[in-house]
RNA sequence: GGGGCCGUAGGGUAGCUUGGUCGAUCCUUUGGGCUUUGGGAGCCUGAGACUCCGGUUCAAAUCCGGGCGGCCCCA
């Protein structure tokens, strides 16, 4: 993977998961070979999301006036919203904003809905597409003028400390769903000026690409009162008081499949976990005319019985030559291929071969065929993820001198350094060295000695710098 | 915000400097046919492009101006 770009643009288009040929910048189309994976993500993300959370579904336009009322979330979106302005040939009376996020759109709401402490605490989400006006280089699933698919958890509660304990669940059920996709993480609490617009705090997931950068794929915010107190959200609680709810709001995007496509692919293609795999298993007859039929028959047959044990199969029957076949869903990731042929048929067996390690193995076609797959493709899962987890923890260097950062970076590495924590001092770190702070990852021993790496100050984080995406 | 580069079939390209040989090259893609099928087969026969508008000229893919679109670098 030489150029992470142009191979992240090529795979898109040849496995058939996007075409940004659509003629708006910035907006893209999901071919059925990608929609399929965003929906089996989807699924996977409701199934985690569902324990807890409620599913709804807001309109896509917010009125002004609602979306410029919390003025400092306001500022951080401003230059980046669309307006509708018209209605055929008659100007509106009030401009309307396609969403850009939805909590002008949903807090509204919220403030109807909550009466007492009854009611609390409140967790619902969404999952819509959002638009932002992006000026940089837009980059399909990356960064999208339309954001197809936008996760966006909305909570409510009584206390500071409930929401504060919400941010923590969501940290356990992120790491859960990126386990799950194979996609390593850093989680840090980003810096007060690179929060979230309007939160208290802001924890982010980022993962490393191919090509050294980091990109954003999920974030968590404790909002705090800020919200509340703007549309106003108060609870009468037990004691008859009125008081703001506390709220957190935490998103995903189309980056986390980017994430697991960039993560997992080779020059080869695709390695898709098992989880969205739109086929975990490609059967693969290799025809011969005079044995066509029997070996097709005995295709179905085994696809039928893996379908039984709840696995996703398909049976590539093209009619063309089967090498043609191998490298097509080598590059479409699929984890397991099967080929059958007349001599395997003679033999009793079917070839099976991995996509991570490409290795061909005989299995014999018998009751353990079943077994023997299952116990493959958990193997696959865990060895895709073990590579991208070794990717990802080779790729963080420590240095307690500042003047190595910029090397370290240029390498491909996210840096760790020991920090004060000063907003003056952090950003003259970014300025100097033109790369940004993704946050804190850890909180130092109060007794330790150690220095921030830029003067003499006592530390008391171990934060990360990146280039970012 | 500042600077640079580039627009030729679905994708990637040659041609442009020095206008005519372009009825536009090659690879890939793709329709039909034959033959094949255990790692991208072969043969036959089709399909498919000069970003748009204007100018210069006997003649423009090629030169000039503008629009639109894309890419890269820096802030």
């Amino acid at each position: 993977m030489e150029n992470f770009s142009k191979w992240f643009h090529n795979i898109l288009k040849k496995a058939d998961i996007i075409d940004s040929r659509y003629p708006i910048k910035g907006m893209a189309i999901w071919r059925p070979y990608g929609f399929k994976i965003r929906n089996h993500t989807l699924e996977l993300l409701r199934k985690l999301l569902n324990r807890d959370h409620e599913e709804m579904l807001f309109p896509l336009l917010i009125p002004q006036e609602q979306l410029i009322k919390e003025s400092i979330h306001v500022k951080g979106f401003e230059d980046e919203v669309y307006w509708i302005t018209q209605g055929g040939q008659n100007d509106l009376n009030e401009k309307l904003a396609l969403r850009p996020t939805s909590e002008t759109a949903i807090y509204p709401m919220y403030s109807l809905w909550i009466r007492t402490h009854m009611d609390l605490p409140l967790k619902y989400y969404q999952i819509v597409n959002t638009f932002r006006y992006e000026t940089k280089h837009t980059r399909p699933l990356i960064r999208a003028r339309e954001i197809t698919t936008f996760k966006e958890a909305h909570t409510a509660h009584a206390t500071k400390k409930e929401s504060d304990k919400q941010v923590q669940d969501f940290i356990k059920m992120y790491k859960e769903f990126f386990n799950h996709l194979a996609i390593p993480f850093l989680i840090s609490k980003r810096p007060s000026w690179d929060k979230f617009p309007g939160a208290d705090y802001t924890i982010a997931f980022d993962t490393i690409m191919p090509d050294g950068k980091t990109l954003q794929i999920g974030t968590i915010h404790n909002l705090g009162t800020t919200f509340s107190k703007t549309f106003n959200i108060q609870f009468e609680d037990k004691d008859s008081q009125h008081k703001y709810v506390h709220q957190t709001c935490a998103g995903l995007s189309d980056r986390v499949i980017a994430a697991m496509i960039a993560i997992n692919g080779d020059d080869k293609g695709l390695k898709l976990p098992t989880t969205t795999a739109p086929y975990q298993i490609t059967i693969i007859p290799i025809i011969f005319k005079n044995k066509k039929n029997d070996i097709l028959n005995k295709c179905i047959e085994i696809k039928k019985t893996l379908e039984n044990e709840g696995l996703r199969v398909n049976i590539d029957d093209r009619d063309i030559r089967a090498g043609k076949k191998f490298y097509d869903w080598e590059l479409k990731g699929t984890p397991l291929k099967l080929e059958l042929g007349p001599n395997d048929l003679e033999k009793q067996v079917i070839i099976a071969m991995r996509r991570d390690n490409l290795e061909k193995i005989e299995l014999p076609l018998d009751e353990t065929l079943t077994h023997t797959i299952k116990e493959y493709i958990d193997k696959y899962d865990d060895n895709i993820a073990e590579n991208a987890w070794n990717f990802l923890e080779n790729h963080v260097k420590f240095t307690a001198n500042k003047d190595n950062i910029a090397q370290l970076i240029e390498q491909g590495n996210v840096v760790a350094f020991n920090w004060c924590g000063d907003e003056k001092c952090g950003r003259e770190l970014e300025e100097k060295t033109g790369y940004n702070i993704l946050g804190i990852s850890q909180t130092l021993d109060s007794q330790s000695e150690i220095t921030c790496i830029k003067h003499n100050k006592p530390a008391k984080y171990i934060a990360y710098i990146a280039k970012t995406y």
